[in-house]
DNA sequence: GCCGCACATTACAACGATGGAGAGTTGCGT
DNA sequence: ACGCAACTCTCCATCGTTGTAATGTGCGGC
């Protein structure tokens, strides 16, 4: 900057206005600046810029695990609504553990960025007062809520309770609720399974508690597992309400290799609509979060309280809509 | 830092010196310095250090896309590699697009990272030099070899040529070179081909050129696009070997619906070895590219290049092994 | 008891940028 | 012509850290 200064015969400060588009600059002095800019190729150290207003332009993005699918699409879109603010995104993966989870939040890394997109898999409510941190906070997912951060998540109850019905619309009765976690309340699990229970409520049903079952860790192998050890007990069943589409594929090719035919022995819907639901076989019926406006919403909500001067916003819990697709596994047979 | 100081009665510098672990301290100074530390739960600024030693402790990964599941798992294993060595990782997406790949390296977010890795797809060896940028950059990926920087890839040729034989050897003779790329002679598509052809070369047998597919884009869609117009055109085949597991899956799927049995009408194997390729119907055979070794190396070299003393060396290529993957969909039928 | 050396600590000046205050220059109204 | 405001630009201090050089201690050897 230095060097441009000279060259461009005004002081630093001048050329600092300039690429700051400060408004008081006579229109021939910001030309020559710029030109000279170009000429030498001179690239502002955002190290210094940094450390001097605060403000790094980089934001984190902390998640459990890139592999799986449904957080690479969301860390997709989080970085595509952060680079429309001009942010670049750090991602961190927690690995779903919770001392990491922890660490992650401390460390110095974090006072590196403007703000955090947190999302978590194995904090809990109880943890709520650990996530306040004096840099910006947005949380993600659906472990801990009424917390001190901003929140955004997708409307975990009633979209269970979309896809179940949806299910019982087909007159599916026999319905596996996949993926449940033991004692679970809150979390994905708790809630959908909770969305679950509400749809077969409302009809006026009952629910078999054989069917309700628990899926480790939701990965697709997960699903296989899972799927195999309910073949084997013999259960019987006709649909699939699956917690997340990773063990609903799991258990599809599971399913299929028994011989089940989807969907006409039994129908199977997932949740988070990954790009594979569009191409397995069949297409898998699922829940669409709404990633993309999560991703979006999260970034504003962080932006506006990086930018956001000192008045004390209360924390806001968005709630984002979802939609069911229906794809080939859930196809009404035709009797 | 200065309250640190204060606190603990020494001055900034010898703090600093206790991070740093400067060898000349007293071991009670260090004590006393590192509980003050503690105690007010300090964290040294990250921006600071990086503008007064010059490095961030941040690595920038530059990849086409996210939600491309190869990628995916090779961020995941390059910030494995990264976290090893205390460094963050910084994902920039380039789309594959040519104008967004050169401005994302000169980017003055370039200028904030120690080191860059490089996958691109749009640019080719005549950009060779623009690559040349002060930054360290480790190159990945098959679209220029022979440029300025270190380079790891894998055996692109010899690995193509490996799933060929594979496929010959199992009886197949009609197998169709799925993906290739009109005209492209490096690159993946085209290092694939040639690996494709000098099986049949060195088996002395004749390939049908009408058997070279050009399938777009290597994303799932296309694959199954690809293949929807194969099995239109009525073209005779045996065997597929897919330049991706993407492309691979969506024609299995195509395949699949149209009647033909994987593998005893038709063998099929990939490329890549993405984790989905374990789990589908039937498991894929496919190449795996050693993307850990590949991860790993490409940040060693980059690390050795920042780290490095002005030393030139001159710069590495490295190719990373790979194996064949034999799974469901080329078991050999009994005839 | 003095010197020299190794150890332990500190003072000071950067790194490259920006915020704020102020100095110089216009232009306009009176 | 003069004052005042608006504009344009510069000077200085500062963000938090670390490299360099210098200073301050303690100890053994002669």
């Amino acid at each position: 900057m230095r060097t441009v200064a000279l060259a461009a015969g005004v002081s630093i400060k001048t050329v600092s206005n300039v690429i700051n588009d400060y408004p008081h600059i006579r229109e021939d002095t910001r030309q020559r600046v710029l030109e000279v800019i170009e000429t030498l190729g001179y690239q502002p150290n955002l190290s210094a810029r940094g450390l001097r207003s605060g403000r790094t332009g980089a934001i984190s993005l902390v998640i459990p695990d890139l592999r799986n699918v449904y957080f690479a699409e969301l860390a997709d879109s989080v970085m595509a609504a952060a680079a429309k603010r001009g942010l670049v995104v750090m991602i961190e993966q927690s690995g779903g553990d919770r001392e990491r989870e922890l660490e992650i939040l401390r460390g110095p890394r974090m006072r590196m960025v403007d703000g955090i997109l947190y999302s978590v898999l194995a904090l809990g409510q109880e943890d709520a007062d650990l996530v306040d941190v004096p840099t910006p906070v947005v949380l993600l997912g659906e472990r801990i809520f009424g917390g001190p951060t901003d929140h955004v998540t997708m409307k975990n109850v009633e979209a269970a309770r979309a896809a179940t019905e949806h299910m019982l619309a087909t007159g599916r009765r026999r319905i596996l609720a996949f993926g449940a976690h033991e004692n679970e309340v809150i979390g994905s699990a708790g809630l959908r399974l909770r969305g679950f229970r509400q749809a077969f409520d409302s009809a006026g049903l009952h629910h078999d508690d054989a069917l309700v079952v628990d899926v480790g860790n939701w990965h697709r192998g997960d699903g296989a597992e899972a799927m195999r050890a309910v073949l084997a007990s013999g259960v019987a069943f006709d649909a699939v309400v699956a917690f997340n589409d990773a063990i609903a594929l799991g258990a599809m090719r599971v399913m299929q290799e028994a011989g089940l035919r989807i969907p006409d022995d039994v129908a199977v819907i997932g949740f988070d609509n990954i790009e594979e639901t569009r191409y397995s076989l069949p297409t898998l019926s699922t829940i669409d979060p709404g990633r993309e406006e999560i991703a979006e919403t999260a970034v504003r909500l962080l932006m506006e309280r990086i930018t956001g001067s000192e008045e004390r916003i209360a924390p806001r819990e968005i709630e984002v809509d979802f939609r069911v697709i229906q794809r080939e596994s859930s196809t009404v047979t035709v009797l």
